[in-house]
DNA sequence: AACGTAGACAACCGCCAAATC
DNA sequence: CGATTTGGCGGTTGTCTACGT
């Protein structure tokens, strides 16, 4: 015997999600975390599936997601990390802590692809930096080895002891950018400042790619690349463009309530002191799971992207 | 102004591995 | 250990909006 049904199909509500229930999904999350969601239509009231409340909290309510506006680095990312994996939405979103694999994937369905396929018909040549027809290939094989020597180099390092600095993905946290949801946050937070429970956003424990014994309090969260402080090659800075929203730790502050902001300004101001209430990234894989960053790093280097 | 079309993005569907009983 | 459910993922569809005619 198995665990209970997740929820019965009948008379549930399907299509564009209201603002009156994401302010009770939020609630909800505000309250007892993310995760568990099995619970959350019947907690909430809400008549959507708990799949449906779970893809709507990491699509598009869960704070911290920049949505539009991709960055030349974060397509030319894209582009490349595209080429290596293949379509593994997840994974290359992985390496861009602000973006969902939805948005990820909408941006290459609805931009890249055509843009790709347009630049190699313009004139035979990859868009991804003009990488000569064969020397690619190589690349990609060079790069094939290296995500091999990284995984035999990842699983040989004990991610306990240095997660702080080499891990930091495992607890991300998110600023909103649905600018809506966060007014509405905004009110909600002035009445009820709160921080999530242990069991819940900071250091949820019933997330299978992220489990609590992974989590450091006050670790760096983005990614891989920024170092506790200090380290500022040129290199780190092109990348701590890609990362800065969320060098936050669990136990600092965070702030998911930005009033009328651009996400940028939000993100900029995203450690006031102020803020109580921290989301972590629940879905974002430990670094052990991926290539680690730097070889990422060498290898956009290598195609002076920064 | 009305209609048609294309683009962008949110949401759903179905599959699968992992977790749970 | 097998049955069952959950949660994650990628592909696809649906809906909304902007633009052109």
């Amino acid at each position: 015997m198995g665990r209970p049904p997740c929820c019965d199909k009948i008379g549930l509500k399907k299509g564009p999600w209201t603002p009156e229930e994401d302010i009770m999904l939020v609630s909800y999350i505000q309250e007892h975390g993310p995760g568990n969601w099995r619970s959350v239509p019947t907690n909430t009231g809400l008549l959507r599936c708990s799949k449906s409340c779970r893809l709507r909290w990491t699509n598009y309510l869960r704070p911290g997601i920049k949505r539009g506006n991709f960055t030349q680095q974060e397509e030319k990312m894209i582009i490349h990390l595209q080429a290596l994996l293949g379509n593994r939405w997840a994974a290359i979103a992985s390496y861009l802590p602000q973006r969902t694999d939805n948005d990820v994937k909408n941006y290459w369905n609805t931009h890249l692809r055509k843009k790709l396929q347009k630049g190699q018909n313009q004139d035979g040549v990859s868009l991804v930096q003009s990488v000569p027809k064969g020397q690619w290939e190589k690349r990609l094989q060079t790069d094939i080895r290296m995500a091999k020597q990284a995984l035999s180099d990842a699983l040989s390092v004990d991610f306990s002891t240095d997660s702080k600095d080499s891990n930091p993905s495992n607890e991300s946290t998110y600023a909103s950018s649905a600018e809506n949801i966060s007014r509405l946050l905004e009110s909600w937070m002035k009445v009820t400042p709160k921080p999530v429970t242990a069991s819940g956003g900071c250091g949820g424990t019933d997330h299978r790619t992220n489990s609590a014994e992974t989590v450091t309090h006050g670790s760096f969260t983005n990614g891989g690349t920024s170092s506790s402080d200090g380290e500022t090659t040129p290199l780190r800075q092109g990348l701590d463009s890609f990362f800065s929203f969320n060098n936050s730790s669990c136990n600092s502050s965070d702030n998911v309530s930005h009033g009328s902001v651009s996400v940028e300004e939000r993100n900029a101001s995203f450690m006031t002191p102020e803020n109580v209430v921290v989301f972590h990234d629940e879905t974002k894989p430990n670094l052990g799971d991926r290539m680690p960053l730097t070889l990422i790093e060498k290898w956009l280097l290598d195609d002076g992207l920064f």
